[in-house]
DNA sequence: AATAATTAAGTAAGTACTCACATATATTAC
DNA sequence: GTAATATATGTGAGTACTTACTTAATTATT
């Protein structure tokens, strides 16, 4: 039986396979994770991950490009927004966003930076653009510092929730926020 | 041969073992890293961590418990500091004084927050108390957020010095500094 | 009937760790 | 001071198990 993910068509069982796989790379890391593991996990043999993605690296990079679209999804929303303060407002809750079910794809993205040295500069680069803008439109006298320091937030932040810190996250977005007076 | 490291006696052998091993866990990763390979980077046999360290995780556990003070050494002197705004200008500028040839210690640390999921939040609670206190005495609406903030700008930078990351630190040091009128 | 999906046994290599033996060092007896 | 003995340090082959991956056969779907 087949079923349409993301515009792809894949088996049932491919689709069990990403999804145990995400949920132990991100619960366990990718190394730490063997094939044997996600295949008991997803109730299929371990043949059949190497029939549908190759290796276990093909497997992570199913995952990482599936999930690229909820990064994509997080991001475009702030940098088409064309008021200023609500860039920056909308920055400093993007972390308050993370639906709960896409916890484990954010925490594996987490873990991936730290565990294969995977950087993630880039893709920030539009979202350090357009807040760079904003504080440049509200007269900020060094607006792409301004901007760093939004983007060590969101990442710490994002890092604090994930992990699942003692920190009251939505108290301290809303402290950031009134901080930039918004 | 004995060297004596942190008041502890041990062989030269050990030693390597445990720069070596703390190197490869650094770069690498604690689970991609076999004993084998940290053997042959030591120059010793596979036998000799077992003889030492009993087993990987001791091995590991000895690396973090000899680095205890390396952490210790940065926190105290930002914790017994009078002078409130001094305790926030060491707090913001803490990363600088990381030594080059601690990183990677430090990269460990980060790194097995996520590999390990170690916790370290009670590690700097002291820190946090010191921030809130200085905060609280400059008068600051709102001094446990004051530090939370700061907490989080230190976990950030720290994070992006060890990933090399192209963020000017410095500057960023300098910038939150400045916002904070010190 | 052809093709796709799936299985499970198998393979080669790697893994953490053990262990019997070798070597080095320290201690003791003379 | 030296030899004998005891202890510590170190080695590398071996072990049992795990690992990523392959493959021939089976089952399901088209």
């Amino acid at each position: 039986m087949q079923v349409i993910t993301h515009s792809i068509i894949m088996t049932e069982k491919q689709e069990k396979i990403l999804q145990s796989a995400l949920g132990l790379f991100a619960k366990e890391g990718y190394h730490a994770t063997s094939t044997n593991k996600v295949a008991k996990h997803a109730c299929v043999s371990e043949g059949l991950i190497f029939r549908h993605f190759g290796n276990k690296e093909g497997l992570l990079t199913s995952i990482l490009e599936l999930g690229e679209n909820k990064i994509k999804s997080l991001l475009v929303d702030i940098v088409m927004e064309p008021d200023p303060k609500e860039v920056i407002r909308k920055a400093i809750f993007m972390s308050a966003r993370i639906d709960k079910i896409d916890y484990d794809f954010w925490k594996l993205q987490f873990k991936l930076k730290w565990e294969l040295e995977v950087s993630s500069d880039k893709k920030m680069e539009p979202l350090k653009m357009a807040l760079s803008n904003a504080f440049n439109k509200l007269g900020y006298e060094e607006p792409e510092q301004e901007a760093m320091l939004i983007l060590l937030f969101i990442e710490g932040i994002g890092s604090a929730i994930l992990k699942g810190s003692n920190m009251d996250a939505n108290q301290m977005m809303k402290f950031l926020a009134k901080k930039y007076k918004i």
